[in-house]
DNA sequence: TGATACTTGACTATTTTAGTCAGGTTTATA
DNA sequence: TATAAACCTGACTAAAATAGTCAAGTATCA
């Protein structure tokens, strides 16, 4: 069980862009530079991020992106969302009305994973941008 | 980020084993018809749980296996660190002196991965396979 | 009008996962 | 003691997911 860079990468990034959020947009380029991800990588993670309205993109010389919404309305779920970060537990649960796979016996564990899967999702409703950003600055100064 | 089939298998497999424990040891046989698991797979997720000595295997015509421990001495870390599930949110780890690949501006959401690291973690050790067992007894009847 | 920066989509190498397969060894029991 | 049931081990592999790269743009500011 692990996570993905994608999601861990979306956060890193906005927690880099939060920080230099002051005046003016943040450029990919920039925060490639100091987080040491690959610039189309995160274009990629940032196109994701636009759709969902977490961040807004200016265009042209100096631009760059801007968070679109307050850091403490920012929830690590929205982030791990919009880039299809999701916890997955278990594989039956399309076939919901058969129980798991068809058979009724495979079920044994199912609470199990569901259980796992609200605990991990509390996490991650919990903290937001704003948690992140400070617990950093406490740290550090 | 997700669970691996390994660690939800080798749970479903222990509590098939635990509910079918009572007077004989249980082929691994049975529990792959009973669960829809391969047996071949199985074999190499209980050779795991016996060398970390949470099962005991019993040869010879008949045998088969049987819990090593009491249930509620079994908790779902003793299962997944058997069988080596674990919980991976970061990949920084090891440079630990340094920092995050060896740049201390990586280490922006470190302190966030190990939270959730021990957020999941702490649900697995509190859980036992007699929970599960008690669980699905309950449910069922 | 050129440089900068965003935008999009297709492509690919690598890694991980989820098994399969082959060839054993051990032991109970008929 | 022969044999079948069951464990045991390690190598192998197909498929899926991941983690990017690459190419070809478009928009906007200075």
């Amino acid at each position: 069980m692990k996570l993905t860079s994608k999601g861990r990468y979306a956060v890193m990034a906005l927690v880099d862009l939060a920080k230099f959020n002051n005046i003016n947009p943040v450029s990919l380029r920039d925060i490639s530079l100091r987080q040491g991800i690959s610039l189309d990588y995160l274009e990629q993670i940032f196109s994701k991020l636009r759709k969902k309205e977490i961040v807004q993109s200016v265009r042209g010389t100096q631009g760059g992106y801007v968070l679109n919404k307050k850091m403490k309305e920012i929830r690590l779920t929205n982030i791990f969302d919009a880039v299809d970060e999701k916890v997955k537990t278990v594989q039956c649960k399309k076939e919901s009305k058969k129980g798991c796979n068809g058979k009724l016996t495979k079920c044994v564990t199912h609470n199990l994973w569901d259980e796992l899967e609200n605990h991990i999702n509390n996490f991650f409703e919990q903290k937001t941008l704003e948690d992140l950003v400070k617990e950093k600055n406490e740290k550090r100064i």
